[in-house]
RNA sequence: GCCCUGGUAGCUCAACUGGAUAGAGCAAGUGGGUUCUAACCACUAGGUUGGGGGUUCGAGUCCCUCCCGGGGUACCA
């Protein structure tokens, strides 16, 4: 492709003495395999009509990788590929991108514990360990790392309902069970959220409790406390081991990072941050943002302050090139306060911080809040993707449970909000994450059934409508993958294999590969695409199973 | 009010960053079973891309202006 790009680049030159870099684009099959606008581009400049300029460099071009040329439409220049240029574009590994050699730090999950883990963090959790998977295939050194809120006032509400249940008799806590452990907290925190907004002294209450999560100087307090969060966080490592994310290199929590924080606040009030009716706050006005306050007026670091101590903390630990926050959008504003407040903070330093923030995720019948308890949560989507497996006599398997889930979140731009319907999430036909599956499966049975060894195959060999369609959507695999990876965009990708997938079961459909005379051909064919979609699957973190 | 976002088929989403006849899945309807896994395939139907202006060879995409959602707007994260 760059080679034809450079020839196009060449002639134009030649011609019309112009320098441009022309754009390869890849038109629907019918018309060809590339197609360039430089005709319609150049029209202006040279004062001819965009076909003639066309014949022009058309009758120019010549090269061994191009088999045919055309001059379409409004002066497009389509071209079509010899076979073997296509064969050797599909073979074709990853090539570089700008990550190469880099260091990257990136929070793949960041539940808070002491609450329930909804399709929300889910979501997050997935997108951002893609995201990690995106950036290390492009070359880059990847820590992946969490964060968590295990202080302040969601704290609270939780240890109000907690304390009044147990009332004063911690063994109640040890007799949960421990497949019960996440709807109990689920409720525990959802009745003290409740309490909170109805009732006055159970606010002030609650109040009191969350302040006793930072210094946890209450003996009762400090042990129904740490009891909860080793439940929270065990619940939250299955969970998210089970959605298919990769482990992370080190955990982080918001009372590590809070004094380290509030220091670094204190240390640049006057020249970063204002006081301002005993807080201390960042003026974000200032640079078209917001003011928000960082440090409390009581003295307590607030989520701004947190998020600067981890930045550091993340610093010391990987001293990364970039460090990679993935939150959801509500929180894109404040993100640029606190990218802000750190380039002023740490002018020394050159770790570049980004926020990608993806799009919110609304229930099918209506909105989803946490408070109102109208929420699904990721363990109830586990169990209802099991549920809808087995009522259509299919395999059970954890694999097919996390494809399913995993690419019904990612087919979509990061960016999106998402309407979330638990029905088309557990669905397993098409464009799913269990259709890809099983497109894979397809393709190792054969490979599984023919004889062992790599097919010798005559490239120059004359290729049927079918076998040349799927070759052709393989040869644009590797640029397929390194656009995801320079965008960041999961769906790129999801959006490319669910198209070669449909390729290649259109081919399995109309062409007998075992037995026939043009086997070899085909098993190269069928190896080839179960290796791309594979592989491409695995950049999603979907497991390609063997069988199902 | 101000700052972000978004509005594409009945529903959920794409559209290679300004290109050719706006594409998929679901839902609806019709076909396909002795053959390598039918979690599949083929076909039909479905559109004034929220409305209106503008920019140019060319607009879902860029600009202006209305209409309607969602989010944010300092001591919750």
């Amino acid at each position: 492709m760059q080679e034809i790009q450079g020839h196009i680049q060449e002639v134009c030159q030649r011609l019309f003495n112009v320098e441009l870099q022309p754009e390869l684009s890849i038109p629907e099959e019918q018309f060809g395999d590339y197609a360039t606008n430089v005709a319609m581009q150049l029209a202006g400049k040279v004062g001819q009509s965009p076909r003639d300029i066309a014949q022009t460099i058309v009758s120019e071009l010549s090269h061994p990788y191009i088999a045919a040329t055309d001059v379409a439409g409004p002066g497009f220049i389509n071209i079509s590929l010899t076979n073997e240029a296509l064969f050797a574009s599909a073979d074709e590994g990853l090539i570089e991108t700008d990550l190469q050699g880099k260091t990257v730090v990136i929070e793949t999950n960041n539940p808070n514990p002491f609450k329930a883990m909804h399709v929300g963090h889910g979501y997050n959790a997935i997108a951002a360990d893609t995201i990690s998977r995106l950036v290390e295939a492009g070359g880059a050194t990847v820590h992946r790392v969490s964060y968590h809120g295990d202080v302040g006032a969601h704290v609270g509400k939780s240890m109000y309902s907690i304390l009044r249940y147990i009332d004063g008799d911690i063994e109640k806590l040890h007799t949960i069970p421990k497949e019960e452990r996440n709807t109990f907290m689920s409720r525990m925190y959802a009745e003290g959220a409740q309490a909170y907004k109805e009732d006055e002294t159970a606010k002030q209450e609650i109040d009191q409790l969350a302040e006793q999560s930072f210094v946890l100087d209450d003996e009762l307090y400090k042990q129904v406390y740490e009891i909860c969060k080793s439940w929270s966080f065990e619940q939250i490592d299955e969970l998210v081991n089970r959605l298919g994310n990769l482990p992370v290199d080190k955990r982080y929590l918001e009372s590590q990072a809070d004094e380290l924080g509030v220091q670094i606040v204190r240390d640049n009030v006057g020249d970063v941050f204002i006081e301002s009716d005993g807080a201390l706050v960042f003026p974000g006005e200032q640079y078209g943002i917001f003011d928000n306050a960082f440090v409390s007026s009581r003295g307590r670091g607030l989520y701004g302050a947190r998020d600067l101590g981890l930045m550091q903390l993340k610093q010391r630990d990987f001293s990364p090139d970039e460090s990679i926050i993935v939150t959801a959008h509500e929180q894109k504003d404040y993100f640029r306060g606190v990218i802000k407040a750190a380039e002023l903070c740490f002018s020394d330093n050159a770790t570049r911080t980004v926020n990608i923030p993806t799009g919110s995720i609304t229930l099918k019948g209506g909105k989803m809040s946490s408070r109102s308890g109208d929420v699904i949560e990721v363990q109830a989507l586990f169990d209802q993707m099991e549920v809808a497996l087995k009522q259509q006599d299919s395999t059970t398997s954890n694999e097919v449970i996390r494809g399913a889930i995993r690419y019904q979140f990612l087919k979509h731009r990061v960016s999106s909000d998402i309407v979330f319907d638990i029905n088309e999430s557990i669905s397993t036909v098409g464009n799913s994450g269990p259709y890809l599956q099983y497109a894979h499966c397809r393709a190792r049975s054969i490979l599984d059934k023919a004889a062992t060894g790599e097919e010798d195959v005559d490239l120059a060999i004359e290729l049927t409508a079918d076998e040349r369609s799927l070759l052709r959507k393989l040869s644009q695999y590797q640029q397929t993958a390194v656009q995801s990876i320079d965008d960041l965009s999961p769906h790129i990708i999801c959006t490319y294999l669910y198209e070669l997938a449909q390729n290649y079961n259109r081919f399995y459909e109309h062409n007998r590969v075992l037995g026939d005379e043009r086997e070899a051909l085909r098993l190269s064919l069928v190896r080839r695409y179960s290796d791309t979609l594979k592989h491409g699957l695995e950049l999603l973190g979907i497991p390609a199973p063997e069988r199902m």
